[in-house]
RNA sequence: GGUCGAUUAGCUCAGUUGGCAGAGCACCGGCCUCACAUGCCGGGGGUCACUGGUUCAAGUCCAGUAUCGACCACCA
């Protein structure tokens, strides 16, 4: 699929270029049908289904971090041998849709209206063939590895039947009815809300307190004062007792009206006077009351927020007018007692901020709190985990308040309610099929002109994508989803609904985990929005700094639990990171010259090759359990750590004097380490930067032998031995010592340019360690090294202790010794502080006798290590003087 | 009003089951050492918000306080 390898590896930038890789790779990998899940295989299948984004929607940082934590799943299992499947899709996002084109009419000086229903739907479809598809194609430039021949939408004809036969059977379960209840109304966007969609914001307005003949009460909204068929006190106020079952008469601007006073529990004795006036036409609690004491619904606010015709004098006049001028009326009328400021919760549209009407008016509702309860127990039964746990208690909160969902909405951009009303015989007929006659007397049916809430649909999604109500091969392989990746905001929307839908139609959960990730806020932590004009945009990040910087970054900070900032250095740090790694391969290719890998199999490996396999295989161990347990920022952290600061700043190194070197067994030996790490680190990296990881991946020798596609290749399992524990012990010993000279060279600011003269008086049991090595740590550190167990500090030598080596930095009467008497008191006094705490802690009986035996084996250790190293300290500081 | 979370280096944040605090960036010093200056080497810097408690041992567990934040909510 490729071309062969470029061979001279000068061709090869010292800077990755992201922009052409990516253009290059993910069409191939697409065509070969990589992404492609197979209902039909054998393989244990691992699949996912995506949040259908809305179709009017383009990629904001949301998507792309929850998209590429999916994708890392996704490839990661793919890799791992099983059958993946990451079904895509869009939602039709009902109001948010219609709103787009509406704007588009209005600019034609149109309205919906203008065109009629079935023309203005069309129009939308149109829109969404043309338009629709932008956010798919950032999701590819994200590399997301979805099974784009699967692609749904809500609204396609294999979705909408199953919307219509959830419909049809939760009506016949009795489940879906239609009542007259208050709802939540948006007088802006002409529909009816889902409790959900209404939020709530923090307004100021005015306490007003009325007097109502005998009674005086407090309200923030007069205007409703001409809906009023009751007031309320609770049952046990004894100051209103004698009034409850009254019907007093009372002067009121509108002449004078009468009111029964009722005793109900939802009133508050101690909040203002009271007492309550019952609006049931244009208040939830008050609707309620009006329903347990029999009050009559008096409707005095339209669908349009102005006062009707049962308002009298203020018929047609805004809601928000009505009330200034009501009050004005009731103060010259002497009926306002007084008036105090107050700032209250109002109810708005999620989508224009309008402040809600409550209006009764008809609509559906699935009762869900038998589908709850269901819900629950899976949750509680852990058939489905919720990760972060802490989720759990927002989503038992929610599922045992749930109240019944108001469905339908009026629009008409979704999913029309297919149920039809006959004139004739006032029959209502709910069905499969469109009908056109009625069914019991034969008459013209009129259909309800509602949609259904956006969210329905979604709820279906995971199994109406694989072809439900159909028993299909999807269905059988792919349900239940492995995981679901979401943000917190939809648990309620989203997420609950699919548990209830998936329990309910399905017997069985939609999903396994559900991963909750976090918000992403901008770099002063604030909530990005359009309006801040804060919003970072994924198109650019990608474009400045390429899609493997922006997903590593992405997955580097999604650690659980808190909110990600993001900002554009983090960004830059990990593009410099993807160029480290370029880098690193530039390195290794450059130095393949006469090698053969067959040859170099049988080569003997030295310690630094069987250190970074060690830590290699470790890595994979750490890479592989944090994803398990969607730790995306510990993986993450693990490959950088191991790629940066292990592979590149340590292993490279050692193997510059190997490959330079004249001994070619060596040599081979070097090599061969370096294409392995290398490919199995690509491997490992795969996932979180799917371009880089392949590009070099075909450039590295060896690759027909592999496969075609490091998307397809295995994804690293470390060898059953775990780390090589004495192999990591000795390359310590190695890297300290080139670490103690080093930082000799640091402090005494001998310049990197000069070769140190190093004598080291080793420890026993690390002298013939440090012989063989001494080579490599000369080339390291840039010194001639000198092993002898007999050695004493000379004249002019610093001195440096590892463990129990002593070294000695022959610095030829240029130390400067008010430097070194400062380094080493330092170093005293870092150890003294160490023997301090240690006997301090040792001093205790209680600690000695009841921590255990190996924590204190420890800590005396400690004690004497630290206890060492001062003596030999002090000594040199003595000869420094 | 209810619920939950946060408080760790100058900044942004990690810190899985309690066992002398870590990263990135920033900062200081030295380097264009033949993969990389998007780099290399070295260094400084923290009473883990506060108060108590449990424990041999607390950033980690418990209680309370303060500050910030989120979500839920029918006190009109």
């Amino acid at each position: 699929m490729s071309e062969p390898t470029p061979s001279p590896s000068v061709e090869i930038s010292d800077r990755y270029e992201p922009a052409a890789v990516e253009d290059r790779w993910y069409p191939r990998w697409e065509q070969n049908g990589y992404f492609r899940g197979d209902a039909e295989s054998a393989k244990k299948p691992f699949s996912i289904v995506i949040p259908p984004p809305n179709v009017t929607g383009s990629l904001h940082i949301g998507h792309a971090l929850n998209n590429t934590l999916q994708d890392i799943l996704v490839r990661m299992k793919r890799m791992d041998g099983f059958n993946v499947l990451w079904m895509p899709g869009t939602d039709h996002a009902g109001i948010a849709t219609q709103v787009v084109v509406e704007r588009q009419l209005a600019d034609e000086g149109k309205t919906r209206h203008d065109l009629g229903r079935e023309a203005f739907v069309e129009r939308v479809w149109r829109w969404k063939e043309t338009s629709g598809g932008t956010i798919i194609r950032q999701l590819k430039r994200l590399g997301a590895s979805c099974d784009w021949s699967r692609e749904r939408f809500t609204m396609d004809a294999g979705l909408s039947r199953a919307v219509r036969e959830v419909f049809v059977r939760l009506y016949d379960e009795g489940l879906i009815y239609r009542d007259d209840y208050i709802v939540n109304w948006c007088p802006r966007c002409q529909t009816v809300l889902s409790d959900l969609e209404v939020e709530r914001e923090e307004r100021d307005g005015q306490f007003v307190y009325i007097r109502y003949g005998p009674l005086t009460l407090g309200t923030v909204r007069p205007e409703t004062k001409l809906g009023d068929t009751g007031l309320a006190v609770h049952p046990k106020d004894k100051r209103y007792a004698r009034y409850v079952g009254q019907t007093l008469e009372i002067p009121s601007v509108n002449g004078t009206i009468s009111v029964r006073v009722v005793a109900d529990e939802a009133v508050d004795p101690a909040f203002g006077t009271g007492v309550i006036k019952v609006t049931p036409g244009h208040d939830p609690v008050d609707f309620e009351i009006g329903r347990r004491h029999g009050l009559p619904v008096r409707t005095v606010i339209g669908f349009d927020g102005r006062m009707t015709a049962e308002a009298g004098p203020y018929a047609g006049m805004d809601r928000f007018e009505a009330r200034r001028r009501i009050v004005e009326d009731l103060q010259a009328l002497g009926l306002v007692d007084r008036i105090e400021p107050y700032r209250h919760a109002v109810g708005v549209c999620y989508r224009c901020k309008t402040v809600v009407e409550p209006l009764v008016s008809k609509q559906w509702y699935l009762n869900v709190t038998p589908l709850a309860a269901v819900a629950v127990r899976a949750v509680r039964d852990r058939r489905i985990r919720i990760i972060p746990r802490v989720w759990n208690t927002t989503y038992y909160h929610w599922m045992d308040n749930i109240r019944p969902w108001c469905i339908s909405r009026q629009l008409w951009w979704g999913h029309r309610i297919p149920a039809w009303y006959c004139d004739a015989d006032g029959s209502v007929h709910v069905s499969r099929d469109d009908l056109t006659s009625c069914p019991r007397c034969g008459s013209a049916l009129r259909r309800d002109e509602d949609v259904l809430d956006t969210w329905f649909s979604s709820a279906l999604w995971p199994f109406s994508t694989f072809g439900w109500p159909d028993d299909t091969p999807e269905l059988r392989t792919f349900y239940p989803t492995a995981v679901l990746s979401t943000g917190f905001d939809i648990i309620f929307f989203w997420v609950a609904r699919m548990a209830m839908m998936g329990l309910h139609f399905m017997k069985e959960v939609p999903f396994r985990d559900v991963y909750i990730h976090a918000l992403v806020r901008d770099a002063e932590g604030q909530k990005m929005s359009k309006s801040k004009g804060n919003v970072v945009d994924p198109l650019e990040v990608m474009t400045k700094y390429g899609t493997d910087a922006f997903r590593f970054t992405l997955s580097a900070l999604a650690a659980q639990g808190r909110d990600i900032r993001i900002s554009e250095e983090r960004v830059e740090g990990y593009r410099n990171f993807a160029n480290k790694l370029w880098n690193a391969a530039r390195f290794v290719l450059a130095n393949l010259d006469g090698y053969d890998a067959r040859a170099a199999r049988r080569a003997p490996v030295a310690l630094p090759d069987r250190w970074i396999a060690s830590r290699l295989a470790e890595t994979s161990r750490a890479v592989r359990t944090h994803l398990s347990r969607y730790r995306f920022n510990d993986a993450a952290g693990a490959l950088y750590q191991f790629v940066w600061h292990e592979l590149c700043d340590w292993y490279l190194e050692t193997a510059k004097p190997a490959l330079y070197g004249s001994d070619p067994a060596r040599r081979l030996a070097t090599q061969h380490t370096l294409v392995a790490t290398l490919e199995t680190t690509l491997r490992l990296l795969h996932p979180f930067m799917p371009f880089i990881t392949e590009e070099l991946w075909q450039r590295l020798p060896g690759r027909e032998a592999r496969g075609a596609s490091i998307m397809i290749a295995p994804y690293p399992k470390p060898a059953r031995r775990r780390g090589d524990a004495g192999v990591e012990r000795e390359m310590a010993v190695v890297m300290d010592t080139v670490t103690a000279i080093r930082n000799i060279r640091g402090e005494m600011r001998v310049s990197p340019a000069v070769t140190l003269a190093v004598t080291v008086k080793p420890a026993p049991a690390h002298d013939a360690l440090l012989r063989e090595h001494a080579a490599l740590i000369q080339s390291l550190a840039r010194a001639t090294l000198t092993v002898d167990p007999a050695a004493a500090r000379a004249k002019g030598a610093a001195l440096g202790v590892v463990g129990e080596s002593e070294i000695y930095v022959d610095l030829s009467g240029a130390v400067d010794l008010a430097a070194e008497r400062e380094r080493l008191t330092k170093e005293i006094k870092r150890a003294e502080e160490a023997i301090g705490f240690a006997r301090a802690k040792l001093g205790r009986s209680d600690f000695t006798e009841r921590a255990p035996a190996e924590i204190v084996a420890k800590e005396r250790d400690r004690l004497a290590q630290q206890e060492a190293l001062r003596a030999k300290l002090v000594a040199s500081l003595a000869w420094v003087e």
